[in-house]
RNA sequence: GCCGGGUUAGCUCAGUUGGCAGAGCAUCUCUCUUGUAAAGAGAAGGUCGUCGGUUCGAAUCCGACACCCGGCUCCA
């Protein structure tokens, strides 16, 4: 009997059955089975030594690619077990995956891992590695892989799971032995532990179980696996670049904020050039949200604890919110952690016709959640953050249209800052913890759907992750070096208009409950500055430089031309300084340089004679002479012009 | 909240077995008057996170708390 592959080039080669995967690579050609690490047939697959049995479309996975890299990751995973269940009888063992950049596998040796256990298991699996042992596949019944892994309660926990989920043609569950190390394992792996070239233990952790706090906590151990060592070289270079653009370094660097100890957690002071920054922002959110509709509303800190009952919150966001303050007498008061209800009140101030509808209330409302204490991660993650808010609210029959409208202005407004690859997250109903009725959640899902779609957004749908008053839709970004971050929110809600009562005149005079929608875009003006400087490594776009512009005069007699020429700057809507300080001209050149100033002018002799600059922009360190102030004056205000 | 690691000058970090607290950068003063990524000299700067304990003696050992870092869980 043959078997028949097709080629990722669609050409179709026939083999003898049970010729192998790497057997066919080294047929097509002997570098591509070199590099093979597994093969895929029929969207199947399969490691190199197993014997091929059915038609299909054929790849070989490099060690190159992703896919590739995670086979070399997942044999990593379990070589790396293998080692501490050399080192540490009794040690269990739980799940080992790949994962983006590298793997983890959790144990349980009944203590945490030390740096010194880090340093033995390394090596350990490095002699594993050096023996080169096979990876061998082995298919056992569910009985049969019980009585293996009776000692491993993890394990056993994993196969029974196995059982219970049969259906997908999994009546039995395979394993992988190299030597006499034994892991339940679906598969692939390399041929053997020496394909591993350039592996690293990176740090521990604690991690639940199955991911659930309240099941015991195990120790994790992340690594990371390269094809080769300069791959792996590559990446710690990646992570120290990732390092340098730390925003929480950057704001010391550039005197943006920071987070006095003396503050108490997750809470930021803003220093006066992250003062500016934030102002630039906001008054870029302000204005574009004046121009597309809404209307700006202010409300207060902190509010009865009535008005938190009937929105909810005390029942379901109490461990999110800062503990009570008793004040006039008993009376109890909360601090916010969000703004909904304030704009509800403003909706509910009088009645309201179908004719202001939508209805879009615009605040930058700061609010403050208390976050665990182990969450809290700079400005990505604060106690105290301002949302660029704004709570629409919008008939049944507008609410397509308006979400259409709305993820327009999300795009522009993060398009404006920078950001130009976007994933969406498209999260629906859990019927076990949602309220309102099927049919104004499908119309809601298939709503946000539609907008996503028409956008050209790629999203996921996440199943059950809506909240239990409406499902939502939130935006990712990528940044400069590949991460993505979450910034925007879109969030149905129909519940609050039922719990407030909220109502409008129809255009039949028939009493209608509107639809709120919730939104972010920025999400927060913190986590949103915390991203800007890790996108741009603090070199952020002139409209957002706090500084856009230093004047270095040359000596002392060109400081007073100097702050001529900052003036001119000035008058152009150019932030500028003088930096009159007595240090050399390079070294004052270094200064705005490392301080990520996008426009430095030079003033000498020359220049004072013929009311010139020097010029020197942050994109190219060439420098330019004796241009014209004026016109410089007049580019550099084009520069810093905000977008819109 | 949980697991682990930390906290020494404004910043980055040394500090040996428990025995007088250190460097570089930044700051201040003086000299130099400078043309595109660090001029020279000097000075000042510390409750060694906080509180308690052990000790003749604690930055160093022990405990509690605060704050930070890496994860888990949670999230804008």
């Amino acid at each position: 009997m043959s078997i028949h592959l097709t080629l990722p080039d669609g050409t179709q080669r026939a083999y003898e059955g049970g010729t192998t995967g790497y057997e066919v690579a080294s047929d097509i050609g002997a570098g591509l089975a070199k590099a093979a690490v597994a093969v895929s047939v029929d969207g199947e697959t399969l490691d190199l030594n197993r014997p091929i049995d059915r038609d299909g479309a054929f790849s070989v996975i490099t060690e190159n690619t992703e896919e590739g890299r995670a086979v070399l990751r997942h044999s990593a995973a379990h070589v790396m077990a293998q080692a501490v269940l050399d080192l540490f009888p009794g040690a269990t063992f739980a799940i080992g995956p790949p994962i983006t950049d590298g793997f983890y596998y959790d144990f349980d040796i009944g203590r945490p891992f030390t740096p010194e256990d880090l340093d033995r298991i390394e090596t350990r699996m490095q002699e594993i590695i050096e023996i080169n042992q096979s990876f061998d596949r082995e298919e056992l019944s569910i009985d049969e892989a019980l009585e293996m892994f009776e000692d491993q309660p993890f394990k056993t926990e994993i196969i029974r799971g196995v059982d219970e989920a049969e259906g997908a043609g999994t009546d039995g569950v395979s394993i992988y032995r190299n030597d006499a190390f034994v892991d339940l394992c679906r598969g692939p792996h390399i041929s053997s532990t020496g394909r591993l070239k350039a592996v690293k233990l990176m740090r521990t952790s604690g991690a639940y179980w199955r991911g659930d706090e309240n099941k015991p906590q195990l120790q994790r151990i992340y690594g990371t696996a390269w094809e080769n060592r300069k791959a792996l070289r590559t990446y710690l270079n990646r992570l120290e670049e990732a390092e340098k653009r730390d925003h929480r370094r950057l704001g010391v660097e550039l005197d943006l904020y920071s987070f006095p100890s003396d503050l108490g957690s997750g809470l930021a002071v803003w220093h006066p050039k992250g003062g500016l920054l934030r102002k630039e922002i906001e008054d870029y959110s302000r204005r574009t949200h004046l121009a597309h509709g809404y209307e700006y509303v202010v409300s207060p800190h902190v509010a009865k604890a009535d008005l938190w009952q009937t929105s909810g919150h005390l029942d379901f966001y109490a461990e999110g919110m800062y503990p009570a303050m008793e004040l006039d007498g008993g009376q109890q008061y909360y601090v916010k952690p969000m703004n909904c209800p304030f704009h509800i009140l403003i909706y509910k101030s009088r009645s309201r016709s179908y004719r202001e509808l939508p209805l879009r209330l615009f605040e930058l409302g700061t609010v403050y959640r208390y976050e665990r204490s182990g969450v809290v991660h700079g400005l990505l993650r604060a106690r105290g953050f301002t949302q660029d808010d704004s709570h629409i609210f919008t008939t049944v029959d507008d609410m397509g249209d308006e979400l259409q409208r709305l993820l327009d202005f999300v795009l522009m407004v993060l398009r404006d800052f920078g950001f130009d690859e976007f994933e969406a997250d498209l999260s629906t109903r859990d019927p076990e913890k949602s309220i309102g009725s099927d049919e104004l959640w499908e119309l809601a899902e298939i709503s946000l759907a539609k907008a996503l779609e028409r956008a050209q957004l790629p999203y996921q749908i996440a199943h059950g992750e809506g909240s239990f008053y409406g499902p939502k839709i939130d935006i990712h970004v990528k940044d400069a070096i590949g991460r993505r971050w979450q910034l925007s929110t879109i969030q149905l809600d129909f519940a609050q208009p039922e719990n407030f009562n909220l109502t409008y005149a129809s255009s039949g005079n028939v009493r209608e409950r509107p639809v709120m929608i919730h939104r972010a875009l920025l999400g927060s003006v913190e986590r949103f500055v915390g991203v800007l400087v890790e996108h741009y490594a603090g070199a952020f776009p002139a409209w957002l430089a706090p500084v856009q512009a230093t004047v270095v005069p040359v000596a002392d007699r060109h400081t007073e031309y100097a702050f001529e020429a900052a003036a001119a700057l000035g008058a152009g809507g150019v932030r500028a300084e003088v930096d009159a300080a007595d240090e050399t001209v390079g070294e004052k050149i270094r200064r705005s340089i490392t301080q990520k100033v996008p426009a430095i002018l030079v003033v000498g002799d020359r220049d004072v004679e013929g009311r010139t600059v020097g010029l020197r922009l942050r994109e190219n360190d060439e420098e330019q002479r004796g241009l014209s102030l004026d016109e410089v004056v007049s580019d550099l205000s084009g520069l810093c012009a905000p977008p819109r």
